[in-house]
RNA sequence: UGGGGCGUAGCCAAGCGGUAAGGCAACGGUUUUUGGUAUCGUCAUUCCCUGGUUCGAAUCCAGGCGCCCCAG
C-alpha cells in the first residue's frame, strides 16, 4: 500500500469510466478509517463526494470520545472534506436510524435476545438508505471505511474478510446483498490499521490521531441498559435468578441487563462452596427468569439461523457443506457443517462446542477468507438434531 | 448454662505460636465498531469482644457474647 502513498493514481476502484467522470460517494463517519478512505478516493482523481449521516441525538454526543455520526464527528468529517477539497453533505437520518436500529435494539433485549446494532445499521441505514441516496446522486459507487475486501469473482462480486484478521469487520457486514456489493467499494480491506494511521498522517488529515470508536455509538458510557429503559419505560422488570433445577439463587433488575454467557453482574457469591463462577445460561422473557450454571453448561454444538443472506456461488442445499463459522465478531472461525433450513433459514452443526452463543447475534459462514453468507442466531441446542 | 462444636473480608474458606492462602462476588484497567467472554490488577495492619501468657497470638489461657448439634 506504500505504493499508494507515492503514486495515488495506483489506487483503483475497478470502475469502467475515466476517474474524473466517475462519481464516488464516501460514507464519512468522522473517524480515521473513513477519512482515509475518502482521501484515497479523492487523491486517485475520482469525482468524490463525502456524506456524513447524522444518526442520533447530537447534543449529548458532542463531548464524547469514540462515538461516530453525531456532534463532533460531523465537524471532523467536514474538516477532513475541506482539507481534501471535496464537497461534503450531512444527511439527517435520525428518524430512520431510530426506527431501523435503535427500536430493534431495545425490543431485542425485551425478548431476551442480544442485538447487534452495528449489523442493523449497515444493513439498513447505510447499505439500503445511504446507498439509494448515492444512486440518486448519480454516483457510480459507494465507498466505506470498513475493513473488508470485495473481490471480483467469476460469478460476481465476492465478500472477503480483511487482509488483517485483527481488523476484520466482515462479521458485521454479512447481510450485505450481492446487489449492494456490486455498488460498494472498501479501500481499507487490504491494509493493516497501522498503515491507515500512517496514511492519515501522510495525507495530513486532522483526525489522524483520533482514537478508534468502540462501544455502541448511540449509548453513552457503555450503559446500554439505561438506553433501553429510556426507550421502553417500565421494561426493566425485576425477576429471579435460578439454577437449572429452578432453585432460586437471587434476584435481578431486569433480563435486559444480561446476555447468554455473561458472568459478571449477577452479584451471586459462592453459595455451595464449589467456588465455580456462574454464567448466564438462558433468559426467559416470559417468566423474567435468568437461568445460571457452570461454564460447562454453556456448550452448544447446534445453531439454527434465520434470515440468511447467501453470498456463495452455489445455492445452499439440504446436503451439508463444510465451512467455518463465526458466532461472535472477535472469535476465530471454527469448523462446522451448514445446510439449508426452512424458509430462509439454515442449520449449523459445530465440530466442537462453543460457549455463550446468544440468539440475536449473527452467525457468519466462511470458506477461507470468503464470506459465504450469514444470518441471525434464532436458537441453539447442545447437540444437532439426529 | 448437661455434653459437644463453631465464630477469619459481602459469601465460602485455609491457617494449629513467628507476623492473614485460595475461590466466588465486587471494583478498576487491557482486549473489542454489538452484548458478552477472556485477561491483568485492587480488595482483612487484622482474625466475635475483653483481659492474660509470650520477644512474638487468628493460633495458648480465662471470662464474656453469638450461633449450631446432641441429650434432656
Amino acid at each position: 500500500m506504500t505504493l499508494v502513498l507515492e503514486h495515488p493514481s495506483a489506487f483503483d476502484l475497478g470502475l469502467a469510466k475515466p476517474r474524473s467522470q466517475t462519481r464516488v460517494v464516501v460514507a464519512m463517519s468522522g473517524g480515521v478509517d473513513s477519512s482515509v478512505a475518502a482521501a484515497l478516493v479523492a487523491a486517485a482523481g475520482y469525482d468524490t463526494i463525502g456524506i456524513t449521516l447524522q444518526l442520533y441525538d447530537h447534543g449529548a454526543a458532542v463531548e464524547r470520545k469514540g462515538a461516530c455520526c453525531a456532534g463532533q464527528d460531523i465537524h471532523d468529517a467536514r474538516n477532513v472534506s475541506d482539507a481534501l477539497g471535496i464537497p461534503h453533505y450531512v444527511l439527517d437520518y435520525e428518524s430512520r436510524f431510530r426506527q431501523s436500529v435503535i427500536d430493534d435494539f431495545a425490543d431485542a433485549y425485551l425478548r431476551g435476545e442480544t442485538p447487534i446494532p452495528c449489523v442493523r445499521c449497515n444493513q439498513t441505514v447505510k447499505f439500503r438508505d445511504l446507498l439509494a441516496t448515492a444512486r440518486d446522486l448519480e454516483a457510480d459507487a459507494l465507498v466505506t471505511g470498513h475493513y473488508v475486501q470485495r473481490v471480483a469473482g467469476p460469478a460476481g462480486a465476492e465478500l472477503h474478510a480483511a487482509l488483517d484478521p485483527s481488523r476484520d469487520q466482515s462479521y458485521f457486514l454479512f447481510a450485505t446483498t450481492r446487489e449492494q456489493l456490486d455498488f460498494l467499494r472498501f479501500p481499507l480491506g487490504g491494509l493493516p490499521k497501522t498503515e491507515t494511521r500512517a496514511l492519515a498522517e501522510r495525507f495530513g488529515l486532522p483526525v489522524a490521531a483520533k482514537p478508534d470508536s468502540q462501544d455502541i455509538c448511540f449509548v453513552p458510557g457503555g450503559r446500554y441498559a439505561d438506553v433501553v429503559e429510556k426507550l421502553r419505560p417500565g421494561a426493566a422488570e425485576p425477576g429471579e435468578i435460578v439454577d437449572r433445577d429452578g432453585r432460586v439463587l437471587g434476584a435481578h433488575k431486569g433480563i435486559l441487563h444480561f446476555t447468554i454467557g455473561q458472568r459478571r453482574g449477577l452479584h451471586l457469591g459462592n453459595t455451595d462452596g464449589a467456588g465455580e463462577p456462574l454464567y448466564v445460561l438462558r433468559l426467559d422473557a416470559a417468566t423474567r427468569q435468568v437461568v445460571v450454571g457452570p461454564r460447562a453448561a454453556l456448550g452448544r454444538r447446534y445453531v439454527r439461523v434465520s434470515e440468511v443472506n447467501w453470498l456463495g456461488d452455489a445455492p445452499l442445499e439440504l446436503e451439508p457443506i463444510r465451512c467455518q463459522v463465526k458466532l461472535r465478531s472477535t472469535m476465530p472461525p471454527v469448523a462446522a457443517l451448514l445446510w439449508r433450513g426452512a424458509d430462509d433459514g439454515a442449520h449449523v452443526a459445530l465440530d466442537a462446542p462453543e460457549f455463550g452463543i446468544s440468539p440475536g447475534q449473527a452467525c457468519v459462514a466462511f470458506d477461507g477468507s470468503r464470506v459465504l453468507g450469514g444470518g441471525w442466531i434464532a436458537e441453539t441446542a447442545e447437540e444437532p438434531p439426529a
